[in-house]
DNA sequence: AGCACGCCGACT
DNA sequence: GTCGGCGTGCTC
């Protein structure tokens, strides 16, 4: 197979190979990275496919291997090719999510003067000449640098004449690798000597240094790293004297930068299980020794022993020789759960997120790559590790939306790639949720996933947690304007009187803007999309960000006539000072992301709660996630409303798991927790099934609803967005592709997919620029992108989540 | 990301 | 007619 068929890094490439001859020096294999020419320069490049013929008349021989950077397995090929078809998106974008980290070289541009002397009257411009002199005085200058002094235009303008009469060269090197293999410098014993004799003469010569150390390198008999040498007294001149008389030999030996700190770690004996656990664990060891690996829902609420559930599975798998794969959301990969798996399996875990350092994360990838690691936990990237001989992938908290990456395409959602990836392996899937996804638990219903079941709490010292609702309407009828309830003050009295501790929650996007009538707690909503719209300030209207349907804000209620119908939203800011200003001696901990920024900003946090030197604690999302704080009793809901009322199909699971999660951080320990939630809207069935601590309830309302909406899981979402500088250049755009979308769905008969919009996006102004979007709905919306290219600007999310 | 090509307006 | 700015499309 003389050809290759190469996906490559350039934003040019789109899902399209380029064939390129394989010179007869070079072993090319399916996933092998490789540098090829292209137009000009060399770029980077990964073989997907051998072939007898090349796809076009003129190719060009691959340049070269990449070194140290190993072949993509094939299931990872495979992978990568259903990511990029599934998500609409590069193959090369795809291909590099399976990549070492800072795999990603380029070739720079260098420029120099030539010995060529310029005549006395040559006509060159301004530009041309102020190009030359910088080159002059700066030699091999980066052409970056010279386009950031000049301005990118007109340095390429200048350097267009002057490379056309020789005065300038460029020169094309490649990028230096960003991160490396770290060594150490280490002497050992040179093996080919007898080290006693050499200690007997080294004494009788007086030298006592030199003696001791050579037999300090015989008793430990490996490598000494000399900086640890020096450290414990050893001097330089004396080690560099044994080196002269080739006594010990120096050596470069790798080490790994290792990011868990095993000094700090206890170790993590197995639990005694419930029965609920053994049978789960029974079914998933049943799996692993299968033909056939499953796909397994773990339903279980807060506290009921999941993680225990995950160790156990992992047990199994490694006893059978296959190694395991454990997401859990970015937020929760805190020390205490990297502790927890680095406790039960020793020197055999390996940790993968973005906070890690560039060399941490390279060294991780390598020895996972080796197969050095029984159990790899990460974040949502995770999931592409090159872990060898998978058997078993978890993920936890299933149901999170960080899984589903969204700042840069692929849009992939990292649970649905683990799936795909455990049907190319055969590895089994845990999906852990205490409250699962629609779309998880939808397709356990149907048999698709196995449902396994942990219904209790595993401490039955736990007190169970009361939940109590108050009725934010009635407060109101009673005057009472602040925004604590009665209950929800005489709550936090009490509590604060016990020395216990106080969480209030509240929604990050308090500010999000709804109206709401506050006598009969109708929402104003959408008539065609059914999510709330947003009121806009500027033109005092409201937008469905679905569809663009506007209208003038109401002043009377259209339910019931009153006329007490208002903008509603309360921030952290204003939270703080009221709460400031209503419990004056409270010690009050503001938690949101101006605060979380630095790195050990969660670490902290929990240290002052433990240590209780906070009272009261007021966050968003984020304190809902994982805290396990044993003094924590009293946990307040600010507006349970403001997550309901977001313009967004999922919103009422995402208010459900919200506040589900939320109360499982009071009563962690053995005291009565109390949750208390407040709403306007008490009867919403997402907020009645979080006080009934009804999983089910709330699923069969939700779906049923979905069901009538023909929403997700009965459909498919792709939503197409655009952006621009000028606003009436984005909206033309998307009216434009609406009506292009629409010509095309006539004349090829397609009748089962609905366009919805365009609309202006939710967040309508991102970076300085407008953005617009339409929403594509159906069975398989997203087929459609692969016959229908999408104008440059656009980019299209297949499966959305949330609103952006 | 870089380079060629071709269109169009400003000038000889 | 000619030069050069700028948008567009291609690179195996």
């Amino acid at each position: 197979m003389p050809y290759a068929e190469v996906s490559v890094n350039t934003p040019a490439s789109g899902h399209g190979l380029f064939s390129y001859s394989i010179p007869a020096d070079l072993e090319v294999k399916p996933g092998q990275a490789v540098w090829v020419p292209f137009g000009s320069r060399l770029i980077q490049g990964i073989v997907v496919s051998l072939s007898q013929l090349p796809s076009v008349e003129n190719v060009r021989p691959i340049e070269s291997i990449i070194q140290n950077v190993p072949p993509l397995p094939s299931a990872h090929l495979e992978l990568a090719q259903w990511i990029s078809s599934y998500y609409s998106a590069s193959l090369f974008s795809a291909i590099s999510l399976f990549l070492p980290p800072a795999f990603e070289r380029k070739q720079q541009t260098f420029l120099k003067t030539t010995s060529k002397i310029l005549p006395g009257d040559f006509p060159l411009n301004g530009d041309s000449l102020r190009a030359l002199n910088i080159i002059r005085q700066t030699p091999n200058i980066n052409l970056r640098r010279l386009e950031k002094i000049m301005g990118q235009k007109a340095s390429q303008r200048a350097l267009h004449v002057l490379v056309e009469h020789g005065l300038v060269q460029r020169d094309n090197e490649i990028q230096r690798p960003r991160i490396q293999p770290r060594f150490i410098n280490c002497i050992r014993l040179n093996k080919a000597i007898d080290a006693d004799t050499y200690l007997t003469d080294l004494r009788r010569r007086r030298a006592y240094k030199q003696a001791s150390l050579l037999s300090h390198l015989k008793q430990t008999g490996a490598s000494q790293s000399v900086a640890t040498l020096i450290k414990t007294g050893f001097s330089r001149s004396t080690i560099n004297k044994l080196q002269q008389q080739e006594i010990v030999i120096s050596e470069q030996i790798e080490s790994k930068r290792d990011p868990i700190d095993y000094t700090r770690i206890c170790s993590n004996p197995p639990l005694t299980l419930t029965h609920a656990q053994r049978n789960a664990i029974e079914a998933i060891g049943k799996s692993l020794e299968s033909a056939q690996p499953k796909v397994f829902v773990l339903h279980g609420v807060t506290g009921s022993g999941k993680t225990e559930v995950y160790l156990q599975a992992l047990t199994q798998a490694i006893k059978l020789g296959k190694k395991g794969l454990a997401l859990v959301p970015e937020i929760s990969l805190t020390p205490q759960i990297i502790e927890r798996f680095a406790g039960r399996f020793p020197y055999r875990v390996a940790v993968l997120h973005s906070h890690l350092s560039l060399g941490e994360q390279y060294d991780q990838w390598r020895s996972i790559q080796n197969g050095e690691y029984d159990v790899v936990i990460g974040a949502r990237s995770a999931v592409f590790a090159p872990q060898p001989q998978l058997g078993l992938i978890i993920i936890d908290e299933e149901h999170e939306w960080t899984y589903k990456q969204q700042e840069q395409p692929p849009f992939y959602h990292a649970r649905d790639v683990a799936i795909k990836l455990s049907a190319l392996t055969g590895a089994t899937v845990i999906l852990g949720s205490a409250t699962p996804s629609m779309e998880t638990y939808y397709r356990a219903n149907n048999e698709e996933f196995t449902l396994l079941q942990l219904p209790q709490r595993i401490s039955s010292s736990h007190a169970p947690c009361r939940i109590e609702l108050v009725d934010l309407r009635q407060e109101l009828k009673e005057g009472n304007r602040s925004i604590f309830s009665h209950k929800l003050q005489a709550a936090i009295r009490q509590t604060l009187a016990r020395h216990e501790q106080v969480i209030l929650f509240l929604n990050r996007r308090g500010s999000s803007a709804f109206i709401q009538c506050r006598t009969c707690s109708l929402v104003i909503q959408c008539r065609r999309c059914h999510v709330a719209m947003s009121y806009h300030s500027a033109e005092e209207s409201l937008v469905c960000h679905q569809c663009n349907f506007r209208q003038v804000v109401p002043t009377i209620c259209p339910h019931c006539h009153s006329h007490r119908i208002k903008y509603l939203g309360v921030g952290i800011q204003k939270v703080t000072e009221e709460a400031a200003k209503e419990f004056p001696s409270a010690r009050i901990l503001r938690w949101d992301s101006d605060v979380t920024r630095t790195r050990h900003a969660h670490e902290v946090l929990m240290d002052k709660m433990k240590s209780q030197q906070v009272d009261i604690l007021i966050g968003t999302q984020m304190i809902a996630k994982g805290l396990d704080l044993p003094e924590v009793t009293l946990v307040g809901v600010i507006c349970a409303d403001t997550a309901l009322n977001l313009p967004d199909i999922r919103a009422g699971e995402r208010t459900f798991q919200l506040l589900t999660q939320v109360a499982g951080r009071a009563g962690r320990s053995t005291k009565q927790g109390q949750v208390i939630i407040q709403t306007y809207t008490p009867d919403h069935y997402a907020v009645a099934a979080v006080t009934e601590q009804d999983y089910c309830l709330f699923y069969l309302k939700e779906i049923d609803y979905r069901r009538k909406l023909s929403a997700p899981p009965f459909s498919q979402l792709v939503r197409l967005t655009y952006s621009h500088v000028n606003e009436s250049v984005a909206h033309a755009a998307a009216e434009n592709l609406k009506r292009q979308i629409e010509t095309y769905l006539l004349s090829a008969g397609i009748v089962d997919i609905r366009l919805i919009g365009p609309a202006p996006a939710f967040i309508s102004r991102l970076r300085g620029r407008y953005r617009w979007q339409i929403t594509l709905r159906g069975p398989q919306p997203a087929k459609l992108l692969q016959v229908l290219e999408l104008p440059s600007g656009w980019t299209a999310d297949v499966d959305p989540l949330g609103l952006n």
